[in-house]
RNA sequence: GGUCCUGUAGUUCAAUGGAUAGAAUAGAAGUUUCCUAAACUUUUGAUACAGGUUCGAUUCCUGUCAGGACUACCA
């Protein structure tokens, strides 16, 4: 059990036999105590004064000594300010906290439990390479999917390819008008930079097209629709559905490009995937659900033949399930594809990483999958992201403003080498192990950078901050890993060797508390499915264990229980470190 | 128009209804005979506005103002 929850069951247990009282919630709240007063753990009595009757001072003041007098093992002393009763931790217990727990390296971890989580994630559309906004999505949802497995769940981590519809055939088309059978194999361009190329064309011609038509008098609307290469794209979707072999064949081979380019990024990042669902084989499921929706009365059909349900009495709009042609549209499909992946899978939950400007869509879908009945309803999940925004504003691919993601990595690798260069650090390193240190240091860079921040919330991305590597950042805390590698690279195989000092200095002390916090850290993240309190937390470590440093040598303590305490400190802030980044998909160097 | 989200130091981000609102960065001033100075120490600086709820509000409620998303028989 963590200290906090052994200071409330000893609050709960002083309150009970001594005033015979129980809270109402049966719960009492505990903080930390805050830096400028004395203690390590403060009760907070202010619910609790009127129920007991008595003013804070003299609860706390009863309530202390209770504690003190029931449980000398865990306390060591107390004092009251207006109604806030600090406790401090006696220092055995914090002793032995670290003498259980310093070479554990599933220290934080819960074990495993029979829950099962689906993570969906990435989902990208297969004419286009990956942006920012992508990255943003892959971090995440990997992130998420690492902090529920250390919270015991069994996960699944899903990705759907948009690869069929209008926007695939739109860069087909461009490709058979432009590319005189060039291939990324032929221009040596990466597959899906390739294949996004003749997207962007596609655009300039229809582009072209319109101004010409609207040139020559015809409405805009018209023009639009009018556009000889907007009409050949709607008519390749055509054919693609009707399994035409030609198109059927371009659309493969240009979708193999693109995912040979996507698998080329998403070894680089990490991101990998248990099941791929493709919308190609998933896009006409539903529609069977269409059928069971209106038999039991949850859909209703329109004079036209369209298929609605109406969730009015949810706050929201009437919405369309089916068009009058009788086919699907994306919410239907996402109905299917929810039923296949829970008989599939049977997760308990269902968590989808999308941006939140599908908060409706996803809003929609957990209602009408609940007024289907479906089993997997109740454990739908939208975890919603903000857009990432330039200072600029929003990414727009038509001004040419989205952030590509191949080249970021890019830059944050060549950043974290110009400045390992520049600080004189690359001696002792081969040339490959400098490539893999600077990729760490540089992929590291980014996803601490887009992980840092709420996942609900909008955020900025400013270049030249994103690749600062001071301060709140991913090099701060590999380079603090680093430092304590390097002490026990020169202590040799087995440095833990006799007693540790009985006494704490406050920042000895400081240390351990920050880290007895990284199992209740681990399990917060993993409710709110937030990886920023993770890289906080980690950012608190480092932060911690920097000033610690700065002041006790380790290696060379002023006594050798102090050498021994201080060692194991140090283990397992590095266990710490390293678990914790790990989280968030960072990778440590030994050295740097 | 309707629904939802967001307004916190110059800037980027924190703060289960708790004490004097924390970090980072930028600015100012310091710290290398000593385990990696990509570090450490000190310092300047903020809750959009107006009400309400209560012992206590950045947090909950209402209104105003400002930004954003959604509100497609697109996905």
């Amino acid at each position: 059990m963590n200290i906090i929850n052994q200071i409330k069951a000893a609050t709960l247990q002083a309150l009970s036999t001594n005033y015979q009282f129980l809270p109402e919630n049966g719960d009492v709240p505990i903080n930390e105590t805050k830096p400028e007063f004395e203690g390590d753990y403060t009760v907070v009595l202010f619910s609790l004064v009127k129920p007991l009757r008595r003013s804070p001072e003299a609860l706390g003041n009863e309530l202390g000594q209770a504690l003190l007098r029931e449980r000398p093992d865990l306390f060591s002393g107390f004092n009251v300010i207006k109604g806030f009763l600090n406790l401090t931790i006696s220092d055995s217990r914090w002793l032995a906290f670290l003498a259980e727990n310093y070479d554990r390296t599933n220290f934080g971890r819960r074990p495993a439990s029979e829950r099962k989580v689906m993570i969906e994630y990435s989902s990208p559309n297969t004419n286009k390479p990956l942006h920012l906004g992508h990255l943003r999505n892959n971090f995440l949802g990997w992130s998420v999917a690492e902090i529920c497995k250390a919270n015991g769940y069994a996960v699944v981590k899903t990705c759907i390819a948009n690869d069929r519809g209008i926007h695939i055939c739109k860069s087909m088309v461009s490709w058979k008008w432009f590319a005189s059978g060039a291939t990324p194999a032929s221009t040596g361009i990466k597959g899906d930079h390739f294949v996004g190329d003749y997207y962007v064309l596609f655009n300039d011609q229809y582009k072209k097209e319109v101004d010409q038509l609207v040139a020559g008098g015809m409405s805009k609307e018209e023009a639009e629709r009018e556009a000889p290469i907007m009409k050949e794209a709607q008519q390749m979707l055509v054919d693609w559905e009707a399994g035409k072999p030609d198109v059927i064949e371009l659309w493969k081979t240009m979708n193999s490009w693109v995912y040979a380019g996507f698998d080329a990024t998403y070894a680089r990042i990490g991101s990998d995937f248990d099941k791929i669902y493709y919308e190609s084989d998933t896009y006409l499921l539903g529609k069977k659900l269409v059928e069971t929706g209106l038999k039991k009365g949850v859909f209703f059909q329109k004079e036209d033949g369209s298929v609605w349900i109406d969730l009015c009495a949810d706050g929201l709009d009437q919405k369309i399930v089916q068009r009058r042609d009788g086919t699907a549209v994306y919410i239907t499909q996402d109905i299917g594809l929810a039923v296949q992946r829970y008989d599939e899978f049977r997760a308990d939950r269902s968590v989808y990483v999308v941006g939140d400007e599908q908060n409706y869509h996803f809003k929609v879908l957990k209602l009408i999958c609940q007024k289907l009945g479906l089993p997997s309803a109740d454990g739908i999940d939208h975890l919603s992201y903000g857009m990432v925004e330039l200072p600029s504003g929003r990414m727009k691919t038509r001004e040419g403003t989205v952030v590509d993601a191949d080249e970021i990595l890019d830059e944050m690798h060549r950043e974290a080498e110009r400045k390992t260069i520049e600080q004189g650090k690359t001696e002792g390193f081969t040339d490959t192990e400098l490539q893999t240190l600077y990729e760490t240091i540089g992929l590291g860079g980014l996803k601490f950078f887009l992980l840092r921040v709420d996942p609900k919330k909008r955020m900025l991305f400013n270049p030249e901050e994103s690749i600062d590597l001071h301060g709140y950042t991913a090099t701060f805390v590999q380079y603090a890993y680093a430092r304590i590698r390097s002490i026990f690279r020169k202590e040799g195989p087995s440095p833990f060797v006799g007693p540790m000092s009985t006494a704490l200095l406050p920042l000895e002390k400081g240390l351990i508390v920050v880290l007895e916090r990284y199992p209740s850290t681990v399990a917060q993240a993993g409710e709110d499915m937030n990886p920023s309190v993770i890289a906080a937390y980690a950012f608190q470590v480092a932060q911690t264990f920097n000033s610690f440093y700065n002041v006790h040598s380790i290696s060379s303590a002023e006594a050798i229980e102090k050498k021994s305490l201080r060692l194991r400190l140090a283990q397992l802030t590095a266990n710490v470190l390293r678990s914790s980044m790990a989280l968030l998909g960072i990778q440590m160097p030994e050295r740097m």
